[in-house]
RNA sequence: GCUCUCGUAGUUCAACGGAUAGAAUGCCUCCCUCCGAAGGAGGUGAUGCAGGUUCAAUUCCUGCCGAGAGCACCA
């Protein structure tokens, strides 16, 4: 279809030069109101601006030679069914059931490659996202992170892009130390491992706060760590962070991720810091015994690199984990997703960055999503109020088991069912919005199994593999080739999918991916529910499965992008 | 105080400067003898305020009001 986008504007420029008409900047889009057409184009609005003539008088004129010679000779005209001219000037174009007839027959023979582009063939990106913390909880903001890293690296890949995950976690520092310390304070129960480290962490936190004495006893903790000078100390240390980081694993596996890359502060310190040192006069000074970069004069501000205690901080180690990066995979773009609280702070670095290694600040994008929010206030672990990812997954595993609680599945298929379909909720109450934006947490509502939901495109899906089915148990064939007089909303939406993923690629919006395919499923119920699609003595029945399976396609291809799961039962 | 986001139906979200501002949810009607009702059809209802640029503004600019985030040794 992208194709068809190319010759209708190679057409309208040489129909321009035909009527003595300059060209200009012009845009053809796909209408959202299907009624418009598959292409709409505003240039007689564009022309009309500039030549201060009748928009609509141009349209036609445009019109009348698009309906001769180029488009003809172009071979575009069987797959041109009409062109419109609507007030006040734009240009529709509708295509004809033979064009639907050959994309069904593409999107049919490529299957899952359907999508795919080369807009980021052969680059190599590494794409960060998620890190969290050792020692803490993976919640709920983590969550967010994962969900929109991980649709982004695929949609990077779709594009033909060679994609590294990777994930930055933060082992060392005063959490840490306050994590240990309460450990050694808490009376172990049964809990599970995992939570006793959340546990302790929330009881030196505040502790911390609360407590002179018990401050210095952390601070002095914080330093034993970073020496590793005390075996009891080491002995915790090692088998909190191998707790931790098994129990990550786990989550990332539900979630489907694979990373290729752990990084540690624990490294990206060291390496941070000698960093800093080296580029002491020519980007950092000194200031009331910290190291720090001016940003006043970049219309920035000032950050502290390296405290007074001879330490470094976050930007230090940020600093040197551009470099420990870039030494282990020569990337040509570097992509950091994290929350929207740390966008000026992000921009200092990549000043500093800039100054030090300007082509590897050049290849270093920060996105960022906007955080999570309960509807109380600020989720914070020093608190204790926080929401797990684990402990969300479990809620909406129990509102989806109720609901199915009269189905017949065996116990473990209803499992796996029931977490695809879990998961599939609450990854797609993150991805429908527009990156940047906070999310406003409200358990049980903002995870929705019903409408505009995750479960509303499994389901869709499900319908079509049923219907399948039935065709295949009926011995009734797949076929393109004899389509009906009037084209369904579904089929005009179908050849749009590769545009929708190029574009949401091109913005890392997969948002644009989510809307897309709602709209395609809910094309696809209402043809479904306005008609019979497997029907013995209609020769329609064949090409009306070739949609259902094209429709099918699509859906599982769209969902695998965003990492959501598509059960073939549910 | 300064900087950056953001104000759209009762609520949660869309809208690449364009056409009648789309969905979902809520509430009110309908639709299972028919491939799965986690569904379909219809109704209800919105651009914070005031200016400006443009043939055209939710979108760009200015001011005001309101919400959030950041602003030196946490990450």
């Amino acid at each position: 279809m992208i194709e068809i986008e190319k010759i209708i504007r190679d057409s309208i420029t040489s129909a321009l030069g035909g009527l003595n008409l300059p060209t200009t900047d012009f845009t053809i889009e796909h209408p959202d109101d299907l009624t418009r057409g598959d292409y709409a184009t505003n240039v007689a609005l564009m022309l009309g601006k500039e030549t201060k003539k009748n928009p609509m008088e141009i349209a036609e004129k445009i019109a009348d030679k698009l309906k001769v010679a180029p488009l003809e000779s172009l071979k575009v005209r069987p797959w041109l069914e009409r062109v419109e001219v609507v007030a006040p000037g734009f240009l529709n174009f509708f295509l004809t059931p033979e064009f639907f007839t050959s994309e069904m027959s593409l999107i049919i023979a490529q299957g899952d490659k359907y999508g795919e582009g080369i807009t980021e063939r052969s680059k190599r990106v590494m794409i960060e996202y998620t890190d969290p913390n050792p020692f803490k909880e993976f919640h709920i903001g983590h969550l967010m992170s994962n969900t929109i890293g991980e649709a982004i690296s695929r949609l990077v890949a779709s594009q033909g892009a060679e994609v590294k995950r990777a994930c930055y976690q933060g082992d060392v520092g005063l959490h840490v130390a306050k994590a240990i310390w309460g450990r050694l304070k808490l009376k172990t129960q049964n809990a599970k491992e995992i939570e006793e480290w959340g546990k302790a962490y929330t009881l030196g936190s505040k502790a911390y706060e609360n407590d002179e004495a018990t401050r210095q006893e952390i601070v002095d903790f914080n330093k034993k760590i970073y020496e590793r000078s005390d075996k009891s100390i080491n002995d915790l240390y090692d088998a909190g962070k191998k707790v931790s980081l098994d129990y990550f694993e786990t989550i990332y596996r539900r979630l489907g991720t694979k990373f290729d890359f752990y990084f540690f502060e624990s490294e990206s310190g060291q390496f941070g810091k000698k960093l800093v040192e080296e580029n002491v006069v020519k980007v950092f000074e000194k200031s009331d015994g910290a190291m720090v970069f001016k940003g006043e004069k970049y219309n920035l501000h000032t950050r502290v690199f390296i405290n007074a205690d001879d330490l470094p901080t976050y930007e230090a180690k940020e600093l040197g984990l551009a470099k420990i990066k870039y030494d282990r995979y020569p990337y040509d773009q570097s992509i950091v997703i994290t929350g929207n609280e740390v966008k000026d702070y992000f921009r200092v670095l990549l000043k500093a960055l800039e100054l030090i290694s300007p082509a590897l600040a050049e290849k270093t994008l920060h996105l960022t999503h906007g955080m999570l929010r309960l509807p109380t206030g600020k989720m914070s672990s020093r608190v204790g109020n926080v929401v797990t990812a684990e402990s969300l997954l479990d809620e909406v595993k129990s509102v989806v088991k109720l609901k199915i609680a009269e189905r017949d599945f065996t116990l473990g298929e209803q499992e796996a069912m029931v977490e695809a379909v879990a998961v599939a909720a609450i990854k797609y109450s993150i991805l429908k919005q527009a990156p940047g934006r906070n999310i406003i947490f409200d358990l049980g509502r903002s995870v929705s199994l019903e409408g505009d939901s995750g479960p509303y495109l499994q389901y869709a899906y499900v319908r079509a593999q049923a219907v399948l089915a039935k065709a295949n148990a009926e011995n009734i064939q797949v076929d393109p080739e004899i389509p009906p007089a009037e084209i369904s909303d579904l089929e005009r939406r179908l050849g749009r999918f590769p545009e929708v993923v190029a574009r949401a690629t091109r913005l890392y919006a997969p948002n644009l991916l989510v809307t897309y395919l709602t709209e395609l499923a809910a094309s696809f119920n209402t043809y479904y529910a306005t008609q019979k699609i497997v029907d013995a003595g209609d020769p329609h029945a064949p090409y009306r499965l070739a949609t259902t399976l094209a429709f099918s396609h699509l859906m599982k291809s769209g969902l695998t992008l965003l990492a959501i799961p598509t059960p073939e039962r549910m």
